[in-house]
DNA sequence: AAAAATTAATTAAACGTTTGTTTAAGTTAA
DNA sequence: TTAACTTAAACAAACGTTTAATTAATTTTT
């Protein structure tokens, strides 16, 4: 019955699955979870799996998917605002990519996990799809701010994107190594991670406005 | 017989496994890669990896430790140099990673997916020890620079490394994806890897110098 | 220096688990 | 009655590790 065509809409039963896999992947790497693990956390057959997504690498390709379509239109809505200038735009970007990489930190560990990973080429190729687009868009946003006169010429796009994935990636999956430096072990969760937010946030505002603004 | 002693030379054969190891770890991950495939990749045994290394986590350990020296030495080394100004050490810094990054990319990736995971808790602590270590160095050189007026007041180093580090990843992990969006498929490897590495140098360069540097 | 004894290195085979997937029987709902 | 769903059980394959036997190297004794 499982099917893996580009439009499709999961039951719930189909969603529950997917979104325990997500963690247990991005907890334990895909290799390091079994589909028993998953079956068990998710309170269903083993055989569901196969069921419903055809197999392991099956499911981990309907999770990816399901997250595909809703950067996209975050960001199409966001480039075609006409209330904001381009650096206002681009801190709402900024924001945004941070907002996400904390609020769902187990799905973005487990892209890290595949972009590091060299087999699964069919979601290789999707999250190349994925990242393709939202830097097209982003492209586009700074040509803008470049046509206002708002923004340098010579911007190496796909440098600056890299350096705000790489950072808020790098702070994220070191974030316990960060709160140990700065003996923050006695600090709330909530408390630790709003600072480290706003710390991360600022640091990369400043890098952007660095790079990108002119100076006159 | 196997040790786990911080003071360890390893044999020939030792050192064969290790490096052999190390790339497959990083090709297809710690769990994506069993004992057999490092067998027979070396060209020894299964039983010979329990023998040499305990275990196959003990052989991951053996990796990092490896490592571990050479690093802490080099850092030491350049920050007594009293030849070179702050700037002019930092840059030998950057220069040093995206060397150390693009030469020894398989350990990177390892580095990478271990600090992912949150298994192998020695492996945790160890890689830890090690990030302490060379930011605590890399503070002192930046606190040098501070004094003698070279370098701005209130430098968050954390999210400074964090950005190199984060960079450097991110652009190795996706060069593929780099290559294939500036149409560069067709360049030879050694020529590609050279652009990039010279893109990611004055990119980072010019972070560090926003950061950094005071402006009078 | 040769022979014997001891230790180290290496091997193939087997161990007990766990893996992803399939099967075939059963249940539920339309 | 038919179709979709769910289950427990079984499957072969791969996993990390251990064992016991054999070869190679080293040390000790003659």
């Amino acid at each position: 019955m499982w099917c893996n065509s580009d439009i499709m809409e999961y039951t719930d039963k189909q969603v529950q699955i997917i979104d325990i896999a997500q963690d247990l992947f991005a907890e334990n790497g895909y290799d390091g979870t079994s589909v028993r693990d998953i079956a068990k956390a998710a309170d269903i057959n083993v055989a569901m799996v196969s069921y419903y997504f055809g197999s392991k690498e099956g499911l981990l390709e309907a999770i990816f998917s399901r997250h595909a379509e809703y950067v996209r239109l975050k960001l199409e809505n966001l480039i075609q605002d006409k209330s904001q200038s381009p650096f206002q735009k681009m801190e709402v970007i900024i924001d945004s990519y941070i907002d996400k990489y904390f609020s769902q930190q187990p799905f973005h560990k487990l892209v890290a996990r595949s972009q590091l990973s060299n087999s699964n080429k069919p979601v290789k190729d999707m999250l190349n799809d994925m990242k393709k687009r939202n830097q097209d868009l982003i492209k586009r946003l700074i040509q803008e701010g470049q046509k206002t006169g708002d923004f340098k010429k010579n911007i190496d796009v796909q440098m600056l994107m890299s350096t705000m994935l790489g950072t808020a990636n790098q702070v994220m999956t070191t974030q316990d190594f960060y709160r140990e430096v700065n003996n923050m072990t006695d600090l709330p969760d909530e408390e630790f991670l709003k600072i480290l937010k706003k710390k991360l946030r600022s640091h990369l505002q400043a890098l952007f406005k660095a790079i990108l603004k002119n100076e006159d």
